[in-house]
Order: structure tokens, then sequence, then C-alpha cells
RNA sequence: GCCUUGGUGGCGGAAUUGGUAGACGCGCACGACUCAAACUCGUGUUCUUCGGAGUGUGGGUUCGAUUCCCACCCAAGGUACCA
């Protein structure tokens, strides 16, 4: 059999479920019990689908295939992930269209991904680019913005229940302390004021937050786009500003969403992750009066029962206090340090554990319970967006505190009885009691957390809180290719627009890159603007006129369209909803989800957050996205890294490239590090240099020498370390690939990527193959004979582990097991029926192609897809005896074959008997023999 | 730094609740077929000083540890605007 043969069958098959709409799920309520599987879908990148996609789509695939063979009413659907920055990047590079790329880049993956023989549901694809899809995400922005999250009703309420609420009982429990009034306050507030005050609980809204800016480059970074401290694109300095953007109040439902992981089945550590990232801990806020100052100081702590032994207090460099609080003397060394903490990112800062920097605001705070005086410093350190951006320092309690007492010479008073904090602070090790802290002397950790809290409530200086790590989502991107918002300004305060006019459209815009005044591409439309008269968008010359308001700038971040596509996939051509009640009732929520442990914090948490929501709006029945899930692992990529030597040994600097004709590296900003310059890369010249650098040490340019490192590290375009399935499709077919990225090891793991072994797949495919083909000159044969007990026998254990495996997901132990059993059942010449069918069906949902045309070979006329799942007959695999692993002190020393069903006294009897063990003792007597029956004897001596 | 995962032959990996470490495949070696090569088939393949030793390193629990516990080392992913 040829490779010819293997791709006019996979073909033929290809077109055969294509024409008949074999994967078509149904919507119509059957017999059938539905199963909804779903892959994260892909973000149709320029380099094509990578070797690393498929992992799970294959993974899914079979286990989609495999629920049709149970007779389950499946959906599994595809899609596009395409709004996002790199098809940006490029149209900024190339003037393009990003529509046209992302269209160009759909078309291909579309014709790699069906090369694979998926059983997608095409009819039902989404692309979230597409404005009869991001429709509906502008439709869910506003009715998140049209709610608010009531904490005693746990849920969330529209916002007209709200008004009713103030209009009826005033700011009642709901309003945070700094804004209280009564019902007839606010029918006296302007219009302004009442949007002011409903923004602070509406589920989205306008705030500042910080953002990374590159003044060069006009735009906000994303962390991943700057490397050390500047821009990845063009080296550019890169630093902290404020800005007014869109958030996501996900914080409001931090508790829900913690709460929501016990009842889903995902893998422990992702949802360890994503419980990390909520990050519940419980503690107290205390605030500290300032000397001299108006206003206070308020920390978060969760040791309040360390609070006499605070010795100072310190603020992020970016608290809105330290400007006002710094004295004359120490305001040129607090700005110099605030403005050197700016150019550095919160993740340098928080990796940062070694140097240790603040500076004095020569101001003093006032200790709540004590009156002492507590000087307050500025220390990055402390980060602006944890918490309040303060801390009380308890240098013998907190080990950062500690570092940064000692680095500046503050006092460390001991507040722990018999504890010594001679070279480090004390951090709860073991139980120990409070000592020189007043009323709270002589308390154990959790007596003195209370008693603290007690009195700081009883001063009106604090309280007990539940305070969470995680923060409200920037919802704004100062971008072009994204959705737009359906929203306005009329005077600077923002409004909906009316959901019937939707979708508003992406406009044309002349150029991808920010403004000259440093608005968002958008802002170089020629029509962005809304007609309130005429519910449209218009040209935005006309904005003086009354009715014409501009429309807001921004663009809604990638995960947007990701927060709720799986609800589109059940009803994706509706127009009057984004799915209909019956669809959403029926389908309800993915039962197997699978995707990559990367978007653990990302997308997977954004998805619960917005099913939350919808849920409480009544507008879904269910209020978690994914029952189960699971994580495929990564394949990475093998990447070469160029470093130039220069004259001495020393690295000069490194990168993905070189030039060839300067004979340095171009844009290398720093030393040692890696640095990868997609932009400024040739990628021909790249590739073509590749080959060369695998598996080489050295290459020698007529320039000098050029070391050549490897590393194994994700597979991205970026990284230029991309490996094709076509390749694989051409060489040896997709039933091969399909086998081999199964076979590499277990899906849940990461792995390199390497195609060393994939001959072994292949030819076990031929040997399937010529199973069926054992007839004169190799023609198709099967025997209606009853096949022997033997053959029975591996059928049936081959049945029972593929079973077993595809429920635990174990697919590349499957895969051995079908080799095993086609090696064996060639050894028997099993060409039974009775053999070979079940044998069909079992493989299908792994190589769909091969098994498709020996089903039909097999004389049926119906697509395997739905024939019966084999079930295993335990009657074929009782064993009558067990091949004991005899042992001496835990080290096996022979194997003795024993039946059965003898006693424990008979397996000893009988191994002390054997003469191996008489030679093993050479005469001395065991101390012990330990027989474990169907398992092991252990003779200890 | 922090969070998560992983570390087993030359390589990818296998190993129910702790019970024969290295299944299956690659690679390699030898043999058969062939004028020859490829393909295919067969045999062998952890190391070894042949006593044994051996699952990243060092300890511990156990009759018995890849599996459980403690400490450490290394690699990958995430770290809030890549998706």
């Amino acid at each position: 059999m040829s490779k010819y043969t293997f791709r006019s069958i996979e073909e033929k098959w290809q077109k055969f479920w294509a024409q008949n709409q074999t994967f078509a799920a149904s919507n119509e309520t059957g017999e059938k019990p539905k199963f909804y599987v779903l892959d994260m879908f892909p973000y149709p990148s320029g380099a094509g689908l990578h070797v690393g996609h498929p992992l799970g789509y294959i993974a899914s695939d079979i286990y989609a295939r495999y629920k049709r063979h149970k007779g389950f009413n499946v959906l599994h659907p595809q899609g596009y992930d395409s709004f996002g920055l790199p098809a940006e990047q490029y149209a900024i590079q190339t003037g393009q269209h990003p529509s046209k790329t992302t269209q160009e880049n759909i078309a291909r993956y579309r014709e790699q991904l069906d090369r694979m023989g998926f059983s997608f549901d095409w009819q039902r694809e989404v692309r979230t680019s597409n404005p009869e899809y991001y429709h509906w995400t502008q439709w869910i922005f506003i009715q998140l913005y049209e709610s608010w999250y009531d904490p005693q009703m746990d849920k969330a309420r529209p916002i007209s229940e709200l008004i009713s609420i103030f209009e009826q009982q005033g700011s009642a429990t709901l309003s945070p302390e700094h804004l209280s009034f009564t019902p007839a306050q606010w029918q006296g507030f302007s219009a302004d004021q009442k949007e002011a005050i409903l923004s602070e609980f509406r589920l989205t809204y306008l705030a500042e937050s910080e953002v990374n800016w590159c003044p060069a480059l006009g735009t906000v970074l994303a962390n991943d786009e700057i490397v050390n401290g500047v821009s990845e694109r063009g080296g550019h300095p890169v630093v902290r500003k404020k800005m007014k953007q869109w958030s996501m109040r996900i914080t409001a439902y931090a508790q829900r969403l913690l709460d929501g992981l016990e009842g889903i089945d995902w893998p422990e550590p992702l949802k360890e992750s994503q419980r990390h990232w909520i990050g519940r801990s419980s503690g107290a806020s205390v605030r500290f009066d300032l000397q001299g100052h108006q206003g206070q100081i308020e920390v978060f702590t969760t040791r309040p029962d360390t609070i006499f032994g605070v010795s100072f207090l310190t603020l992020a460099p970016e608290h809105e206090l330290v400007a006002a609080l710094t004295t004359p003397e120490q305001k040129e060394a607090v700005e110099h340090y605030v403005a050197a903490s700016a150019q550095r990112s919160e993740r340098e800062r928080m990796a940062d554990v070694k140097s240790i920097s603040g500076v004095f605001t020569g101001a003093y705070a006032i200790h709540p319970l004590s009156g002492a005086q507590i000087p307050v410093w500025i220390g990055d350190y402390v980060l602006a967006g944890y918490g309040t951006g303060a801390v009380m320092a308890v240098p013998c309690g907190d080990q950062r505190d500690y570092d940064f007492a000692k680095h500046f010479d503050l006092p460390i008073p001991n507040i722990f009885k018999d504890i010594s904090i001679e070279n480090e602070a004390y951090t709860l090790k073991d139980p120990c009691i409070i000592d020189q802290s007043d009323f709270l002397s002589g308390l154990n950790y959790t007596e003195a957390c209370v008693a603290a809290i007690e009195a700081l409530e009883k001063c009106g200086r604090g309280q007990g809180m539940i305070n969470y790590r995680l923060r409200d989502a920037v919802f704004s991107r100062q971008r072009y290719w994204g959705e737009p918002f359906p929203v306005y300004y009329k005077n600077g305060t923002p409004q909906m627009i009316d959901p019937q006019h939707l979708p508003i459209v992406l406009p044309e815009v002349d150029a991808y890159l920010p403004t000259e005044d440093g608005d968002p591409p958008l802002g170089r439309a020629d029509v962005w603007a809304w007609d309130t008269a005429q519910n449209c968008v218009v040209p935005n010359q006309n904005i003086d006129h009354k009715t014409v308001f501009p429309l807001e700038l921004n663009t809604m971040p990638g995960w947007a369209g990701s927060s709720w596509y799986f609800f589109r996939y059940m009803d994706p051509k509706n127009e009057a909803e984004f799915a209909s009640k019956k669809a959403l009732d029926y389908w309800g929520n993915v039962d197997l989800y699978i995707g990559g442990s990367e978007h653990a914090t990302g997308h997977l948490l954004y998805s619960r957050f917005w099913v939350k929501f919808l849920f409480d709006r009544g507008f879904i029945g269910v209020d978690e996205p994914f029952k189960k899930l699971i994580n495929q692992g990564m394949i990475l990529g093998e990447s070469a890294f160029v470093y130039r030597t220069a004259d001495s040994k020393q690295l000069v600097s490194a990168g993905r490239i070189k030039d060839y004709d300067s004979g340095s590296l171009q844009s290398v900003h720093c030393d040692v590090s890696m640095v990868s310059l997609s932009n400024e890369l040739d990628v021909e010249q790249f590739v073509n240099w590749r080959p060369e650098y695998r598996g080489a040490e050295v290459v020698t340019e007529a320039d000098g020498s050029f070391k050549v490192k490897r590393e194994v590290e994700k597979m991205s375009k970026s990284k230029f370390n991309v490996v094709n399935p076509d390749d694989i499709c051409d060489q040896y077919g997709a039933d091969t690939l399909r086998l081999y990225e199964m076979f590499l090891g277990p899906l849940e793991q990461s792995k390199p990527w390497s195609t060393a072994g994939i001959t072994g797949v292949h030819g076990f495919l031929k040997k399937l193959w010529k199973l069926y083909h054992s007839g004169a000159s190799d023609s198709f044969f099967v025997s209606e004979q009853t096949p022997s007990s033997e053959a029975l026998k591996v059928l049936h254990k081959t049945i029972k582990k593929v079973n077993a495996d595809i429920q635990e997901f174990s697919f590349n132990t499957s895969v051995s097991t079908f080799m095993i059993a086609v090696n064996e059942l060639t050894a028997l010449k099993a060409y039974e029926r009775d053999i070979l069918e079940p044998l069909t069906v079992l493989i299908a949902p792994y190589a769909p192609h091969i098994a498709e045309e020996l089903w039909a070979k097999l004389g049926h006329e119906q697509s395997i897809a739905t024939a019966r799942y084999p079930e295993h007959d335990p009657k074929y695999l009782v064993e009558s005896t067990k091949t004991y692993p005899i042992s001496f002190n835990g080290k096996t020393r022979f194997t003795l074959e024993l039946a059965m069903d003898l006693s424990k006294e008979q397996i000893e009897s009988a191994v002390m008997a054997d003469q191996r063990t008489v030679a093993q003792l050479q005469g001395r007597t065991p101390k012990k023999v330990i027989v474990v029956p169907g398992k092991i004897v252990n003779i200890v001596g």
C-alpha cells in the first residue's frame, strides 16, 4: 500500500463526509442524549496551523467520534477567534486590511483542518470578527452596562431596579461609605451626578487604570511586548501611566467564581491557579490618620494580630497620596524615585526581591491603637494594583518588611514571645504568643486577630475584611482590530446605543496606528459618530450638530469574543438573539472542553464570569460554561538562537536574527538575555538558515563565528519554530498524523515536537491494512468462520483497554494497545469477520479514513460514524494462572507460574519448595514471607 | 520572585489502590530476501567490574517506593493589553 493509496482514501472519505453532512448535529430533541465536545477555537495566525494545534483537536475528535458510536447526538463545532493583535501588527507593516489577511488565514486554516479528517459540523462555524457575531458581543456589553451586582441577593440585576431602590430607599445599605443619600436627595441629583453614582455599580464602567505607555509608538503595550523595560518593537522606552478605560467588574463575582470551581470537573492544578488568581484572603482593613494632613491611609493586612509591631507604612510609588504627603525636603528624592519606578514593569518589580529600594516621604501617620508616630515610606515592592496600594510594615513578621527595615535601618520591634528575629522575620512557622502588644499580649494568633479587629472597629479605625487579589478587568484597547463599543459620549458621559441598532460595524481607516493627537486608530475614521435622531453612524465632521455625538474610539480586547462563543455554536445563524432559548436549553453547557492550560486565568476565568452574569440575568440556564475540561499539553518547538561571539568569548548580544551585511545583530538592546525581534526579521532568511542551525554548534560566516543555541519553547510564529502539519499529511497521511500525535505521549503533558518515530505508526497502519488483505496478491479477504478463542481473547482485551483509555483520555496507550492487537492478530491469522468488524469500529475514532474504507470493504453501505461501539465480554478474559514475581528483600529474582486459585499457604509452600528459592537463601531461614495472592511473593531474610 | 506542571534507556514514552521498572514505537546492531539498495520479515538492545546497580539529587516511611513524606537542583507554561 503506497502513500498514494492513503491519500486517495483520505480524499474520498473527506469528500463523502462533507457531501453527506455526516457530522451535522441536530437541534431537534430526539431519542439520543446530547453531548457537546468543544475545542478552544484557534486564532488564525499568518503562520498557519502548526503541529501543536491538532493535538487537542485530534483528542476531542476521537472523543466526539467515540460518543457518536456510543449513541449520542454530538455537537462538535469549530470556529475562529479572529480579532487580535498579530493581524493588526501585520496591517501596520504592510497596509493590508486586517480583515483581508484574517480571511486569507482562515481559508488556509480551514484547508489544513479539512485535511486531518475532523468531524466538525462546519455549518455552525463562527468568527468573532464577523459583524453578525460581534453584534451579540456588543449586546452583552450593553447588558453588563445595564446591570449591577446585588450583594444581598448575590446576583446581577438590571440597573433599573437599583434606580428604583435609590428612588424609594436612597443609598440604603448598598452604597459605599462616602456616598450616602436619602430618596429625596437622589431625586435632587443632576443626571450627571446620578450617572456618577450608578457607574460605581454598573458591571462595566469607565475608570482610570494603569497601562504601559510607549510615547514613541504612541500606544499602549502588553507586558508581553516589553522586553527589559523597552518596547520589543523598536526598543523605545515604556512608562506606566494612568488612562481612562472601560473596566469589567469581575471582582463582584470573585466569591462565586471561587465557589463554582467546586462543582466542575477540571484538572485540580487548573482550579488551583484560578483560586490563587482570585486570591481570597481574610484579614482586616486598617486606617491610619496622618499627622498634619487630611485624609487617611488605608491598608489591608492578613495579620491584624501584629498591629503593635508596625514600625512604618509603605506606599506604592503610584499611591494617590504620595505627592500630597511628601515634605519639601524629601520632594526631590521622592519624585526621582517615583519616576524611576514608572520605568519598571509590575512583573519586574514582583520578580525582583533582591534589590531593596525605597524613599522616606518625610510624613508621619498615627498608629490607630497606640497613637505612636509611624514614618511613611514609599517602596516599589508594594504594588498599586493589589489591595489599597499601601501596607503596614511589620518587620518582625514579614520578610519583605524585615529586609526593607534592615536596609534603611528602621526599627524592628519584636512582638513575639520567645522568638528570635535576629536574622529573619518570624512568619507563623510554629504557634506562638503575642508579646509587647498592650491588650494583645499573651494571646495566640487566632485570638489576637479577633481582639485586634474588635478594637479597630470600636475606635472606627478599621474592620475585619475579605480581600481578593483579583482585579477588575480592563476592557479597552487602543487598537483597530477588535469589536467597536456600542457607546457614544454626550458631554463626556457614555451612552449605550439601543440594541436594535446593532451591530456597530468597525469603520474603515487609512492606517492602523494611533492618530497624531494620540487617539486610538478609530480616531482616523471619517465616519465615526452617532446620530441620535437617525440612529446610525454618521461622518464625524458633523459632530457639532445637536443630535450627533462622538463614538467610543477604543475597541474590545481579544477575550470579549471568546467569552461566549460556545453559545453561538448552538444557534449560529440566529439574527434575533445570540442563540434561541430552545437551543440554549437543549445543549446546556459544554460537556467536554479541550484546550491549553495557558488560558487558565485568562479566557477560562472571563468566560466563567460572563456565563454567570448571563445566567443571573436569565439569558441562559447554566452558570458554568464547561462541565469537564482537559488541558492538552503544549507541543513545544525547537528554536535556534544566534549568539554573536566577538573577539573575546564574551557574548556581545543575542537574538533570533543576525544581519549578514553589518555583521552585527540589529536592534538588540541588552547583552546576554534573549530577545525576539520579530519585526525586523526577514523571515525568508531565517527559514533558509534554520536547517543549518539544527544540530549545529557553530556556524562560521565571513565576518566571524556565530554560536547557535537550541532551546525548546512554545511553538509560535513569533518564535520562528513552527512546524506545519501539512508536510506530515503529504508524506504519511492524516491517519498517521492523528495516531502519531496521540502516540507522542500523554495528552496533558507538554512535549517537544519531533518526527522521529512517525514511521512506527505509519508502519502500524500498513500492518492493519494487511490484516484485512490476506487474500491472493494482497486482495481484500474476510473469513466467515468462527474465530479462535485466542483471537477472541486478543479482541476483547483490546476492547476493554481501549474503552478504558478513551474514558481516561489516555490516547497514547490506546495506540500502543492497537499495535499490540494487530501484531497478535496477524500472528494468529485472525481474519474472521467477528474479529475484524469490531476492530474496525474500535479504531475508527483514531484513524477514521482507513476505518471507513475497511468498513465499506466489509460490505457496509452506511458510514462507520454511528456504528455501535463494541463491548468486551469478560468470559474471554478469564486467566487460570498467574506468573508470580518472586522477590528477595524486594528485588525480583525469578518468576514462577502458579494457579490463580491457590491459597496463601499453598503459594508459600510452592515457592519455598522451588530450587531457585533454595539457591537464593543459601541455607538461611527467611525472617518473613509476604504473599499477596494474584500479585507477588516477597521473601525477607 | 510567585503560581502550575514535569524530570524514567541513545530518543518519545509504559507501569490498577505502593507489588516483575523500561510495555509500545523510534534508533542502533546482526541475520533473511536482493546482483545491489530500498521495502519487508526475524533476532537482540538500561548499565555492569556479571557480585550487582538503577526512575533528576540527598534523606525518610515500608517486607517492598517511578508511585507516599521532607529538603534541594533543573526545564517548561502563566504572571492580568499575545492568543
